[in-house]
DNA sequence: TTGCTGCCGTTAGAAGTTCTAACTCATCGC
DNA sequence: GCGATGAGTTAGAACTTCTAACGGCAGCAA
C-alpha cells in the first residue's frame, strides 16, 4: 500500500514511475501558478478555479493533486521556509563573507524578489489557519544559521567596557539578556552566549520590521530610500 | 441635495432627522459585528451576508448602508487610524508623562487589545486594494506626536560626546540622518531636527518589528517574555 | 500482445460568497 | 391625508470551494 509500483522491481530511491512523473509535474506546475497568483492578487485570492482555467483544465481536476485550498497554502508557505533557509545556508556556506551583513542583505534581497512570499511567512496570520509542525523545524534551520553568525563575532568590544568608569551607557544590568539565557529553549541547544541570543532577536525583529513596512508600502509616501535606512539598522546592530 | 433634509427647517448642525439617526445607528452595528467577524477570523473572511444574518437582515439590505464590501473594509480602516491617532493624543496630551515611553506603552496596549485592527493598518497589503486618501493624513498626526515627544528630548547627551576623543562609536557619520534631513517631506514640515527624525523612524520600525512578531504569534513557540523583548527595545531606542 | 486495474479529467450539483435588479411597504415631511 | 423617499425583501447572475459520479486512457503485469 505505502509506495504503490514498488512491489518487485527494484526501482531505485529517486527512479519513479512515470504516472508518478507526471504527477509531480503537475503539482510543481500548479504550484508555480499559485505563486504567480499570490504576487498579483495575494494570498487570501488564491483561487484552485482560476489555476485550474489558466492550466487549461477544469476545477475539480485539482483535487487530485492537493486536498484542498489549505493544503496548497501550506505545501506553499512550507517552500517559502525551505527557500528563505537555503538562501541563508548557501549565503553562509559560500564566499562573500558569510557574516551577519551579507545574511542582512540576503534576507532583504530574498524579500523584495517577491514580497507576498516573504509575507506568506512573517505577515498577518489567518486566525483559523495553523502552520503545519515541520516548518518549526526550518525555522530552526534559520535561527541557527543567525546564532551562528552572531556568535563568531566579539559579545562586546573588550577595550570600550574598561576605558570608560561604569559609564551608565554601556549595557546598564541588561534584564532582557538574562531573561533570554534562562528561556533559551528556541535556540534548540546552540551554545551561544547570551549576547548573540538577544542580537539574534534584534536581527529578527529590526530588520523585519523595516522590511514588512516598506515591502507594506507604508514608506511610498515618504521619499527618503528605504535602503538607507535598512542599512543604517544593520549597522546600528553592529555596534552596539 | 447635498445634506438633504435641510431645506428650510433650521437643523442646526448636530440635530439629525429621525432617518439619519437611524442610518447612523444601523450603520454603527454593521461595523460593530464587522469588528467583532475580524477579531475572530481575519479581515480576509469578512462577510457581509454573515453580518447580516447576523443582524437579523438578509444579505443586499447592508448595500443600502455600504456600497460594498471594499467600502466598509475602508470604513474600518479609517476608524483603526483614528482610533490610534487618538489614542496617541490623549497620552500626549493627559498626564503620565506622554513622552516616548508613554507613547510605546500605549502602542502595545493599543495593539494588543485588537491584533487583527493592528494587522489592518501595518498587516499584510492586499495588493489591488489602495488605502483611502484621507487616511495619510490620520498618519501625519500620529507621526507629529512622535516627532514632537522625540524631540524634546535631547538629540545626544552632549557631555559623552566631548569627554570622549572621537571614538569610533558615537555617531560615525550617519549617513542615513543626513539623508533623512535631506528627505524630510513625510515629517510634514514639522520642525523636528535630524537625530529626531531617525529616531522617530527607528521607533516605528523597530517596535512594529517587535509586535506584528508578537501579534503575529511567531514567539508562541518560544518560551520567552514578548514584553521584556519590547521593554528592552525601547530602553536601546532611548540610549543611543 | 492482451487484458485489467487504477488514476486522470470530466460534468453535475450543493452550499457558500458578493452584488444587481425589481418589488413591497412603512415612514417622514409637507 | 397624501406623496416622495428610503428600507428591507426576494430573485438571480457570476463567482468561489468542494463532493460525487462517470468515462476513458495509460501504465502495469501476465
Amino acid at each position: 500500500m505505502a509506495e504503490p509500483g514498488t512491489t518487485a522491481a527494484g526501482t531505485a530511491a529517486g527512479a519513479k514511475s512515470p504516472r508518478e512523473r507526471y504527477r509531480a509535474q503537475v503539482r510543481a506546475e500548479i504550484k508555480e501558478r499559485a505563486w504567480e497568483q499570490i504576487a498579483t492578487s495575494g494570498a487570501s485570492a488564491l483561487s484552485l478555479n482560476a489555476i485550474a482555467k489558466r492550466m487549461g483544465m477544469s476545477g475539480p481536476a485539482l483535487y487530485r493533486y492537493f486536498a484542498g485550498r489549505d493544503e496548497l497554502m501550506t505545501e506553499l508557505i512550507r517552500d517559502a521556509y525551505r527557500s528563505l533557509a537555503d538562501t541563508f545556508q548557501a549565503v553562509r556556506a559560500s564566499g562573500s563573507g558569510g557574516g551577519v551583513a551579507a545574511l542582512a542583505h540576503a534576507l532583504r534581497d530574498w524579500a523584495l524578489a517577491d514580497p507576498q512570499r516573504y509575507f506568506l511567512i512573517y505577515g498577518t496570520p489567518v486566525p483559523g489557519y495553523h502552520a503545519p509542525d515541520d516548518t518549526t523545524a526550518i525555522s530552526v534551520e534559520i535561527v541557527t544559521v543567525l546564532l551562528d553568525a552572531w556568535s563568531e563575532l566579539p559579545s562586546d568590544p573588550p577595550a570600550s567596557t574598561s576605558d570608560r568608569p561604569a559609564s551608565t551607557s554601556d549595557r546598564p544590568a541588561a534584564p532582557f539578556e538574562e531573561h533570554l539565557a534562562d528561556h533559551r529553549q528556541w535556540a534548540a541547544g546552540h551554545p551561544a552566549p547570551p549576547a548573540a541570543l538577544r542580537r539574534t532577536m534584534a536581527f529578527w525583529t529590526r530588520l523585519h520590521g523595516v522590511l514588512s513596512l516598506e515591502l507594506a508600502g507604508q514608506f511610498t509616501g515618504m521619499d527618503f530610500d528605504p535602503a538607507l535606512l535598512f542599512e543604517a539598522e544593520l549597522e546600528d546592530l553592529l555596534r552596539d
